[in-house]
DNA sequence: CGACGGCCGGGAAAAACTCCCGACCGGGAC
DNA sequence: GTCCCGGTCGGGAGTTTTTCCCGGCCGTCG
């Protein structure tokens, strides 16, 4: 039996290293690449075959949904398990709506990564139990943040986190102008006067 | 020689894991405890002996930067290395006047990791290259706050909690022009970049 | 195929902000 | 008293940001 074969793609170096000595410990993975953005996972997934992406969602670059979104269109074959600190509902379904094949919180027992990786190349959905509760109640209706698009739902969350328009332009590639399009479109749908009501109500639905 | 002993406190079981592995690579480290949120690193730290924590800023309970405070005021021998995905010059130098010996990001190389446990044990004050730059500047006694005068303290609660410079202007019977004045100033004297940091300054000195 | 929604950004006008400035006032210091 | 200084208040002018409207591009779906 060969090895899976792993792909790490998580910003924080440290945080790849311990991944990947976690996952190292199982004969049956094999962690054959790791990258620091969403943008080197694509390209290098696109070039070279993996059997499971092992993603962070909040990344620099793209972002995490959007290199998702991106991989599985070009890449069916991927599997791709996000693995994210958030378990909002609202996160939880923006990811599996881009197609992630499964959904790991970081508070999870460090085994169940392991066996979460095992259960995804094999086809199965593996969720958090934190978050499996959760996953089904899809009421795109009740909060009105379900009614953001994906790229709508990103950018508000790093606006709300009080980064500059022009950070957040350079960090997703975009001009600052449409940013600022997307940020007063953002608030007419949410009904937020301003960035620090953003910021409140990111923090009460557990956007943050 | 004795190997240091390491506490790791991160509210991520994966994470603290991969810590863990990471730091017994190094036979002159050993794991004693690890802890999932800031009150059982307090509570066990109380009672047992240790020589280095591994501190996550973001925990839930209590907080980091709150525990660290108890922490060095109830055990003073126990070096802290704060290790946080956060760079900015207000946490950082929040985390430095609480107490922290040394500050890590996230970002940092997997090495430098156990590095900075044994720096920080030697007594030295490890600070990653992104923030070392900024950390000398703080005026350790004074927080930045008191240097304000009356009137744009009120003012700088004013804002920081959101309200329209418009509506403090009909509020004070000032010009709105006075305010945004004011609030440039404020920000500068403080060295917020924008209203989002004033909300989450304010919050943190219980200024809201 | 056409319709639609998400995505991206230009143009123009409005609003907000920054920086600089002058004015007034009260309280020490001399 | 006079001088000086810090706090308070706002105007002017220029710059930046935001808003609102628009058109183009693309992929999906009926």
């Amino acid at each position: 039996m060969m090895p899976l074969r792993v792909a790490l793609a998580d910003d924080h170096a440290v945080v790849r290293a311990g991944y990947r000595r976690l996952l190292e410990l199982d004969d049956g993975l094999q962690v054959v690449a790791e990258f620091a953005d969403g943008d080197a996972a694509y390209l290098w997934l696109s070039r070279h075959p993996a059997d499971v992406l092992v993603l962070d969602l909040s990344m620099p670059g793209r972002g995490g949904l959007e290199v998702l979104r991106c991989l599985k269109a070009r890449v069916p074959a991927l599997r791709v398990l996000v693995f994210s600190m958030h378990d909002s509902p609202a996160i939880v379904a923006q990811a599996l709506r881009a197609g992630a094949d499964g959904y790991l919180t970081k508070s999870s027992a460090p085994d169940l990564l392991v066996d979460a990786v095992h259960r995804v190349a094999a086809g199965e959905r593996p969720l958090s139990d934190d978050i499996a509760a959760v996953a089904g109640e899809g009421d795109p209706k009740a909060l009105p943040h379900m009614r953001l698009s994906p790229r709508e739902f990103d950018l508000f969350r790093l606006l709300a986190r009080g980064i500059a328009i022009e950070d957040i332009a350079a960090q997703r590639y975009l001009s600052t102008k449409t940013i600022a399009n997307y940020q007063t479109l953002i608030r007419k749908k949410l009904g937020l006067a301003n960035v620090v009501e953003m910021y409140r109500y990111a923090r009460e639905h557990g956007l943050d």
